[in-house]
This record gives C-alpha cells, sequence and structure tokens, in this order.
RNA sequence: CGGGAUGUAGCGCAGCCUGGUUUAGCGCGCCUGCUUCGGGAGCAGGAGGUCGUGGGUUCGAAUCCCACCAUCCCGACCA
C-alpha cells in the first residue's frame, strides 16, 4: 500500500474529549471516528487492525470446530417477549417499531435468536455437541459510554453458543471455550487473568471472566500473592475482611480466603464473558432435540463473548510508549513500513517495497514527499513494528537498515538480502 | 439519572471577567510555488468561522442573563 494514496490523518494532538491513552492514540493514529456518544466509525487503518484480530478469533474458533454464522442485528420483539427479557432487560434494549406497528430492539446479545435457530435446525443428539458464533455489531443504550473505545454503545463483539445434550458434556465444551480463549488473548499480546464473576441479565448458573490488567481498567479483582486465587470484586463475594466496620470491600494487605497469604487489588478492563447458560433460555423458548432413548429434551446451552472492539484499546492500554502505539507483531495493521529519507533513494525504496510486496508480506510504503523524521514519527503513532529505512547508510555502505518497532533494534543488510531477512524477521514475530 | 466541567476553522487554544479598533486572533494541519531532506524543515502566497442552538437585555453581544442541545470526567449502572 502507497501512504500517498492511503485514508489517513494522524495528529500531534489529541482532541480534548479523549481523556485515557487508548483513545488519545486511536484518535491520534487516525484509527476511528466518533458520530456520537458511544458510536465510532473505524477509518481504514484502524478496520484493517479489527480485521486482523478478528482472523485470529475465526482462526481459533475454527481450530475447535465452532461453525461461523451471522445472525439478525434487528430482531423481532416477539422471542425476547418470550424470554421475559422485554421486560427485565431495561433501559440498554433499545426498542423501537417498524413502519407497520411491530416492535423490534437493537440486538444488545443474541441468546434469543441463537436459541429460536437451533430449535429449527437441530433435532437430534446426533448434532450435539454443537458450538456456533458470530462477530457482529451490538447495540446497548448505555447510560454513559467511557473511554473511547473501551466502553461503547455500539460495538463489535464475538458471541458463540455451545448446544449440549447434558450438563457433563457443556463442561468439557465450558472447558474447552476457555482454553480457545486463553489462545486468542495470548496472541492479542495481552496480559490477563480469569475470575469468577456474576452473571448479571444473561442469566444461568456461572459466568467466568477474562479481565485484561490495565490501571484504568473499570473492573476491581482481587488477587493472592502467593497462591492461585483470583476473584472479581463485587458485592456479596466470598470475602471476609479482615477490617470489621468496613462495608465488606476487600483491600490490598487483607488476607486470602484460601491461603490466608496477602491479597492485592487490581484494575482491569473485560474482555471476554463466559456463562453456564444450562436451559435457561431452551425452556422459555421451547427449543428441544430427541435424544438416544427418543425422548424430547431441552438443549443445555453456553454462552462466550470477546468484546473485540473493546479488545483494540485494551491491546493499545498494555502495547504503548512516549511515541505511539507498539502493535502486537500478529495485529498490527501492515508488518513493515519502507521509508525512504530523502528523494535520491526514493526509487530504491520502491524497487524493495515492490519486492516485498510481491513476495507477499503485508507492507506499506511511506511515499508522501516529506522529512524523514515525519515518516519515523508516523510509523511509530501507528505502532508499525519495522521500518525499513533506506537512506544514508544505503549511500555509504549500500546496506538498508531494518529497525524494530518495540526493542529499537537496528539490523544492516544488503539490498538483494531485504527479503529473505524480513520474512526470518516476520516469522519470528509471529512466534 | 445525581455531581463536576467544556462547547470559538479539521485539531489544540487565546479573546469573555470589565459589551464597542476584532474586519474574531494564534499554533498545528490543509492548498500553490521555490528551497531543504535521518526523528514532526524554511520562505512566500492562499483557502477555511451561522463564536453549540434558540430566546432575552442593550444603540451595540463570542463577551451579560435564561432555556435547551451536545460532548467529556466522577458516581450510579453494566455480558
Amino acid at each position: 500500500m502507497r501512504l500517498s494514496q492511503y485514508l489517513i490523518t494522524t495528529s500531534k494532538e489529541a482532541p480534548t474529549e479523549a481523556k485515557c491513552i487508548s483513545h488519545k492514540l486511536m484518535l491520534r493514529a487516525g484509527l476511528i471516528m466518533r458520530f456520537a456518544a458511544g458510536v465510532y466509525s473505524y477509518l481504514p487503518l484502524g478496520y484493517r487492525v479489527l480485521a486482523k484480530v478478528t482472523s485470529i478469533i475465526e482462526e481459533e474458533m475454527n481450530q475447535v470446530g465452532a461453525h461461523q454464522l451471522l445472525l439478525p442485528f434487528v430482531q423481532p420483539a416477539e422471542l425476547w417477549k418470550k424470554s421475559g427479557r422485554w421486560e427485565n432487560y431495561g433501559e440498554e434494549l433499545l426498542r423501537f417499531k417498524d413502519r407497520k406497528k411491530a416492535d423490534f430492539v437493537l440486538g444488545p446479545t443474541h441468546e434469543e435468536m441463537i436459541t429460536q435457530l437451533a430449535k429449527h435446525q437441530i433435532n437430534s443428539y446426533k448434532r450435539l455437541p454443537l458450538v456456533v458464533y458470530q462477530i457482529q455489531t451490538k447495540f446497548r443504550d448505555e447510560p454513559r459510554a467511557r473511554g473511547g473505545v473501551i466502553r461503547t454503545r455500539e460495538f463489535l463483539m464475538k458471541d458463540a453458543y455451545s448446544f449440549c445434550q447434558s450438563e457433563k458434556e457443556l463442561m468439557i465444551i465450558y472447558e474447552k471455550m476457555k482454553q480457545v480463549y486463553e489462545r486468542i488473548f495470548s496472541r492479542c499480546g495481552l496480559n490477563y487473568r480469569l475470575v469468577e464473576a456474576d452473571t448479571g441479565p444473561i442469566g444461568g448458573k456461572r459466568s467466568d471472566e477474562f479481565i485484561v490488567l490495565a490501571p484504568l481498567g473499570e473492573d476491581r479483582i482481587m488477587e493472592c500473592e502467593e497462591c492461585e486465587y483470583v476473584a472479581k470484586l463485587e458485592p456479596g463475594r466470598d470475602f471476609q475482611p479482615t477490617v470489621i466496620g468496613d462495608i465488606g470491600f476487600p483491600a490490598s494487605g487483607d488476607r486470602c480466603p484460601l491461603c490466608k497469604s496477602k491479597i492485592r487489588i487490581k484494575r482491569g478492563i473485560e474482555v471476554g464473558h463466559l456463562f453456564w447458560l444450562g436451559e435457561k433460555y431452551s425452556r422459555s423458548l421451547q427449543a428441544t432435540f430427541l435424544d438416544r432413548m427418543g425422548k424430547e429434551k431441552y438443549f443445555v446451552m453456553g454462552c462466550y463473548g470477546i468484546g473485540v472492539s473493546r479488545l483494540l484499546a485494551a491491546i493499545i492500554e498494555q502495547n504503548y510508549d512516549e511515541e505511539g502505539i507498539i502493535w502486537p507483531k500478529e495485529i498490527a495493521p501492515f508488518q513493515a513500513v519502507v521509508i525512504a529519507t530523502s528523494p535520491e533513494v526514493f526509487k530504491v525504496a520502491e524497487e524493495i517495497y515492490l519486492q516485498l510486496k510481491n513476495g507477499g508480506l503485508d507492507i506499506l510504503w511511506d511515499d508522501r514527499d516529506l522529512n524523514a523524521g515525519v515518516k519515523f514519527n508516523d510509523a511509530d503513532l501507528v505502532g508499525i513494528p519495522l521500518k525499513i529505512i533506506i537512506g544514508n547508510t544505503f549511500l555509504k555502505e549500500s546496506r538498508i537498515e531494518i529497525k524494530t518497532r518495540r526493542e529499537k533494534t537496528t539490523v544492516k543488510v544488503k539490498k538483494d538480502a531485504v527479503f529473505q531477512k524480513m520474512k526470518e524477521l516476520v516469522q519470528q514475530n509471529a512466534k
């Protein structure tokens, strides 16, 4: 991609409305644009990142045999009335009428839809267990959006749903999904914790959350300094504070309920959530299958969400420096950028760009007629992992420099060795 | 929804307190030309504004008053 022809505007200053790091950087790097409170568009560069994250999720989900599908965003109210959530979901559920005055909602989640789908598409135990998922827009009319893309009203979510014959079978799937999530979040370069949580309006017997550690996170977790104990900080959770008379919230320095060592309170951003739904939705929507004995049974369900757009912000919160974003290699919008520092090496830069591009690398060429400093700064702000620099070093020693964004190390190679070296670097970067 | 703040060019700001030399400025960015070229270059020229919206006070309002709207932050809330 030639940068001169790419739709991107970077800026030195972030709009006043942005307060947190990821929000500022996403605006400065030209990844997103706001249209209303909690309603964002993704510009080409941001969309590229979103697409990379999406493909990691798809790869890992497909790997374990989950099937991708797409449910409607606009949903008839009928099913919500059946499940009881038309009354219970509250104002977060955006309701409206079509021209025939029929009630509809903008989907904040898709349990009703998927259960209805299963009811019609799955008749026999022979198809079970089954996991389906989609990556799609959700709308929740939150009272307050915040932190750029961290908490929005419209957002992109991966939601998966499992259908099983029994709780025993669900147990196996539920654990499998945990493992899938661990692989996804690791590939996204995240430092996270898995914690038990309350089920909220989704309901069900149990739920677990993946929390990305970040100081500005909305959620608090407590973590034991010694043993494995980690839990979400919520009212009513199994904890006895040592300081009596306090309101029942533990504090850093209190004792672990398991091993009595000290615990620490940390903040984080919820990026993934697993729910053990059981028969909650299959019963209310009468979704059944025939078991081995020819007996009609309710599906035993689970659901598994990942906030895809929020994930971008979470990744940035853990991967940045003074210069800007440091995308993990797999997620970066481009693997490398070619930079010529002066017009006399422009031609060489073009050759290298074409060679690398035709060689299958995901590469950007900064062919703009600007000073080198601007190009370096933009590349760093946007977070491109590798810079291929053609300049003084090329004129003096006939070598091309490859500089890494994160470690800031440089290697120099001859022109005809660039492709080979880049392949190595990209390979090792992909883990 | 409670508390706090902000709204002036694409972005960052000044001007408002004390109404009138302000034709509403400055920096960045943008457009044209020339020069420059390894970490946000220089010179010259140029485009871009219903001062959030509506009402009021006044001879006169970006500036004072009222209402509304929008956005952000803290809280409540929250897959």
